[in-house]
DNA sequence: CCGATTCTGGAACGCCCGTACCAAGTATCC
DNA sequence: GGATACTTGGTACGGGCGTTCCAGAATCGG
């Protein structure tokens, strides 16, 4: 019973996580979104809560589209280093897209940790679910033969989860040369793997 | 003529770059400054005009610091591969060391662009000379024989620049492996580049 | 030692922040 | 159709923001 909300929750909080993702979080201010979502103060804090637990379920949105993509792309039929290596060359082709926006995970965590704990454990877990999921992919290749039989696909792993993130961080500055080189010689690790 | 500061502009400099780089710029307010260095607002606007061209003098202080030690690191004797390979080992350590701070320039990068200008000219200036640094002890590296002859300098330094801000960001999160193998793989690409 | 100049701490400015409150509106159930 | 439950837009609140102002203290040249 009770009047019914005129407006969809779901797309309020993608609003939400846009901006957020444009300006951060700090920067942003309950008035912005206010204009933004097109709806009043107490319906947002119906809603949602506060200001923080919006943040908090507009990345959590963010990491389980993310990581499903990511998941997805990883687990295409075919041979598994492609799909790896075509997981890399579209985070280098998203950080060309995105305007400076940058991955909402990598900006959320240098902008609140170490403090704020509640990001920290989403950011954390965000990069273990794509680490686990590279490890996975890695050790598929290597059953397929495209990686040396001794290479350690967690070590791989780690190394791509940490060049995935710099390649969004470099995408904040202006030369457009250096996520594509960058790319280019980290995937140079993998087939180097290759006998 | 005119009465003396009673305080040294360097040291207040200094503490302001610290706090700025604990918290950040937005989270950082006025008053958090006037108490960490100890001195009054009016102080603190008569020598360095406002709170936005305070950051940024410190981050020139940041970056002029940063830039000189990364520079004198990779123009020791000795192997220039070897000088290489002890600067990305030392960003790890920095990184385990610095308690979640992580670099000053990426935090600054990812709060504030594209946004902030001044900032942008700063941080891709920053990277430039890294990557140019690293490019030039490459360079050095391929002459000594320790990367191949068709090895591309520059192209490997935009590699570690990636990698070494990316080591930067994981940084943040919890675990601790993850720098460390990020690193060692890294360094593979190097030694893969050897014969 | 006087006038000019600069620095000092502290008070005050106007503004915007995140949040709480309220009266009116609208749905549901008996 | 009245009682109940929930949402709505608008307003108000206390506080903190970055910045400015000011009266006094200190230092200088003449």
């Amino acid at each position: 019973m009770g009047r019914s909300k005129e407006f969809e929750p779901q797309e309020a909080l993608r609003a939400a996580l846009d901006l957020f993702w444009e300006r951060g979080y700090e920067a942003t201010s309950m008035s912005d979104l206010v204009e933004r979502l097109g709806i009043g103060r107490a319906s947002i804090y119906g809603t949602f809560g506060s200001k923080q637990e919006l943040f908090l379920q507009a990345l959590d949105r963010y990491v389980s589209e993310t990581d499903a993509r990511v998941i997805e792309r990883l687990s295409r039929p075919g041979r598994a280093l492609s799909a790896v290596r075509e997981l890399v060359e579209w985070y280098v082709e998203e950080t060309e897209r995105d305007d400076g926006r940058g991955c909402l995970v990598v900006n959320a965590a240098v902008e609140l940790l170490p403090a704020n704990e509640a990001v920290a454990r989403r950011v954390e877990a965000s990069w273990r679910t794509l680490e686990v999921a590279l490890a996975t992919a890695l050790s598929r290749a290597r059953v397929e033969g495209d990686l040396r039989p001794d290479a350690d696909p967690l070590s791989l792993a780690r190394f791509l989860v940490v060049v995935l993130q710099g390649l969004r961080v470099v995408g904040k500055g202006a030369d457009r040369h250096r996520g594509r080189d960058a790319a280019r010689q980290a995937l140079a690790v993998l087939v180097g793997q290759y006998n």
